[in-house]
DNA sequence: AAAACTGACAACCGCAGGACG
DNA sequence: ACGTCCTGCGGTTGTCAGTTT
């Protein structure tokens, strides 16, 4: 191992702590507390780095670490955990009093890991295996139709440009779309505090899970990243063609329709409808927001990612036009108004949820249809009974809601902090 | 008995973010 | 606004004891 580069100036001692050492640290921090721990090592006589000091307390020394094997109980938890915060080792370790970060990390990477494995169950979404693959192979299909589509639309387009510019453009827009779609060219815009909290909850708890598997982050089980819109078509058309209409429709073919429309003043919308096969188009060219409404029944998305956590669909809007449109299959388009409303109501959802969201899990709240939690549901959610004993969600969270929601804090600060950047 | 392997634990590294001058 | 220092975190690697071959 290498050595760190203070240690390299001063020659410092590395590796293994020797019982002395452990003193000397030891009666040291109970005398005088540990203070700034670059001037810990020279106080307590020790020639060591103040960060090696650091560790060497927190992970050994400390005199509430709670020594021993892990219990069956405190496995499950920290299982548990993992699937609603990722690789967040300090926030697990703080749901666990006695246990540090390290050591839950070990464990973690040295037993738990060939545990769930030979459960079958996939270790970044907590779901079993064979149910990742299907949802990864249907993305697989999706992708393919999605470029197949896009050449569709080329091609379309190099024969529409001959004769009519105005559905051209728009076809390049909406080729533009898909492209950006398929290859997860995904960048923010503006995004609401809804949009901004999903994002960051979800890619902070699946990071790795999204450099390996992009699509499935995306259409899998975390669609709120979504919530990202591409602006091509806003950057990129506003001032070419005015405003555009887009909207398309799946005929019973599979085929994708476009219709396009343009009025010079009218409203900036895309309404994409989701299409009734396998395919599932989300439109990127405004920012999204997940609705928090009950889909109708007749929204027929069939894809897996959506349907693994209920049904979602998504709204597409401007984000400086009070004029919106919003239309997905089956259910009515919303005016102006009532969009306003609903966003309104939807924000205030989110303002509850960040300000008390474990009392809006599953496990807490019953999941009513009305619940942001029926929609919203943490990888815990998907957290099936591995190991046998799981301990009831419900039981553990109501007993430590203010532990759990400690976890939040650190996040909720940085969020309501980020707010009023977006909003 | 010895080498190879494995698991658990300990420690280090690099980075990010906050505090402070 | 900028640079420096300190702290915390997550990933990675080293060490060692126990087990297997």
């Amino acid at each position: 191992m290498g050595r760190h580069s203070c240690c390299y100036k001063q020659k410092l001692r590395k590796g293994l702590w020797s019982p002395e050492e452990d003193e000397k640290l030891l009666s040291h921090i109970t005398k005088h507390g540990h203070g700034c721990w670059s001037s810990v090592p020279k106080q307590a006589g020790l020639e060591r780095c103040g960060k090696s000091c650091r560790l060497r307390w927190i992970n050994y020394l400390r005199p509430d670490l709670k020594r021993g094997t892990f219990s069956q109980q405190e496995e499950n938890l920290i299982i548990e955990l993992h699937a609603m915060l990722g690789n967040r080792w300090s926030q697990i370790a703080a749901q666990l009093p006695g246990r540090t970060d390290n050591e839950i990390k070990n464990l973690w990477n040295s037993s738990l890991k060939k545990k769930l494995r030979q459960k079958g169950i996939d270790l970044i979404t907590h779901k079993p295996l064979s149910e990742v693959e299907n949802v990864e192979n249907k993305i697989r299909e999706q992708k393919k139709v999605a470029e197949e589509l896009s050449n569709e639309l080329n091609l379309m387009n190099s024969e529409s440009s001959k004769s009519d510019g105005a559905s051209s453009i728009a076809t390049k827009a909406y080729a533009i779309e898909i492209e950006g779609y398929s290859s997860s060219k995904i960048m923010m815009t503006n995004c609401s505090s809804k949009d901004f909290f999903l994002d960051k909850f979800m890619s902070s708890n699946h990071e790795n899970y999204t450099n390996t598997c992009q699509p499935l982050d995306l259409m899998g089980n975390y669609p709120f990243h979504m919530g990202y819109a591409s602006s091509y078509v806003n950057h990129s058309r506003d001032n070419e063609v005015g405003d555009v209409r887009l909207t398309s429709q799946h005929s019973q073919s599979g085929k994708l329709d476009i219709n396009s429309e343009f009025t010079s003043n009218s409203i900036n919308v895309m309404s994409i409808i989701p299409p009734t096969t396998t395919t599932s188009f989300i439109p990127t060219s405004f920012p999204y927001k997940p609705s928090l409404h009950v889909p109708s029944d007749d929204i027929s998305i069939s894809t897996p990612s959506f349907a693994a956590a209920g049904s979602y669909y998504w709204e597409a809007s401007t984000s400086n036009n009070s004029k919106s449109s919003i239309k997905t299959n089956g259910s009515k388009e919303l005016t102006s108004n009532n969009t306003f409303m609903e966003s309104q109501v939807e924000e205030a959802k989110w303002y509850e949820y960040f300000h008390s969201p474990m009392l809006m899990l599953p496990s807490v709240q019953n999941q009513s249809s009305e619940s942001l939690c029926g929609e919203i549901k943490p990888a815990t959610h998907l957290v099936p009974d591995t190991l046998g004993a799981m301990l009831p969600h419900s039981t553990k969270q109501q007993q430590q809601p203010s532990q759990n929601i400690n976890i939040f804090s650190k996040d909720m600060h940085k969020l309501t902090s980020a707010f009023g950047h977006i909003e």
